[in-house]
DNA sequence: GATGAAAAATCCCTCCT
DNA sequence: AGGAGGGATTTTTCATC
């Protein structure tokens, strides 16, 4: 498995992760390559294991999904029962979009999003709170996004 | 412009989040419909809005991005010419994958991404502590990511 | 080994029922 | 909403450098 990609191989990832909806041709254009150039290089690209995924990015608010919170909290134990089951926990509800173990003092960060207020209260108490070895809740809400959806610097 | 969006519309709008590089027939198959209708269906859907757009998700760690953190930090005034020149700031480092202004103690939480230990302490040193106003950082490091890529609850 | 051009296979998208 | 058709696009083949 050759590891090393060329510069050509950058931009087609950049421009991949900026919109995967262009046709070969477009990409080719844009990289300085011939369709079916590009084309192999994308799937060499893909085959290599640079591409996790395809995927649509929806509008939020368009979905009532407005708001949006980043919840730090901590746990109860630090055995790994606890995490394990706190971890599986955190997958089953689709509120919240990522978790992250954290190093520091809090133990997980979560983004959660939600329509508004009073659903917030709801996923908090009866969903967040109720986690399974949960000690302590932290909650943080983003006001605006200044900038989102940024591409990795490849 | 017609608002409600049915379970069928729900569905689509799920399936392009966890991949978007299926087919009509793979589509129409999953929800139920034919290919032609369900390419209908999604038009529809773009037109409307729901669709911010397409993406390709790489692989970090593949990429040498293996460290993330959450960066924490204030400014040293509320004015709006500090935030505009510290947000325009942001928007050029391509390391600073997201930022949110947030409500609560931190102004703005950022989401980096860097290959190594050295490699953060440059992006903090030299760009991030030299954001334009910038008071306080405390910077939190991802060790595992327990949930990531998650759709958004449609 | 990688490229571009052209052929083959597939898919998108419109029209019609 | 489903099916069929034409047109575009993807994907493979092949000659060339």
């Amino acid at each position: 498995m050759k590891l090393p990609i060329d510069e050509i191989d950058r931009k087609i990832l950049r421009f991949i992760q900026a919109d995967s909806a262009q046709s070969m041709v477009e990409l080719g254009d844009r990289v300085g390559l011939s369709a079916s150039a590009c084309h192999r290089r994308l799937k060499a690209l893909e085959e290599r294991g640079f591409v996790a995924g395809y995927r649509a990015v929806l509008n939020r608010s368009k979905l009532g999904l407005s708001m949006q919170f980043f919840i730090e909290l901590s746990l109860t134990s630090q055995s790994d029962k606890t995490f394990e089951a706190f971890e599986r926990a955190v997958r089953d509800i689709p509120e919240i979009l990522e978790c992250h173990l954290m190093a520091g003092q809090s133990d997980y960060i979560l983004r959660v999003v939600c329509q508004d207020a009073a659903a917030f209260e709801r996923l908090h108490r009866e969903l967040v709170a109720r986690l399974p070895g949960v000690a302590r809740i932290h909650s943080n809400l983003s006001i605006r996004e200044v900038k989102e959806w940024s591409s990795l610097p490849v």
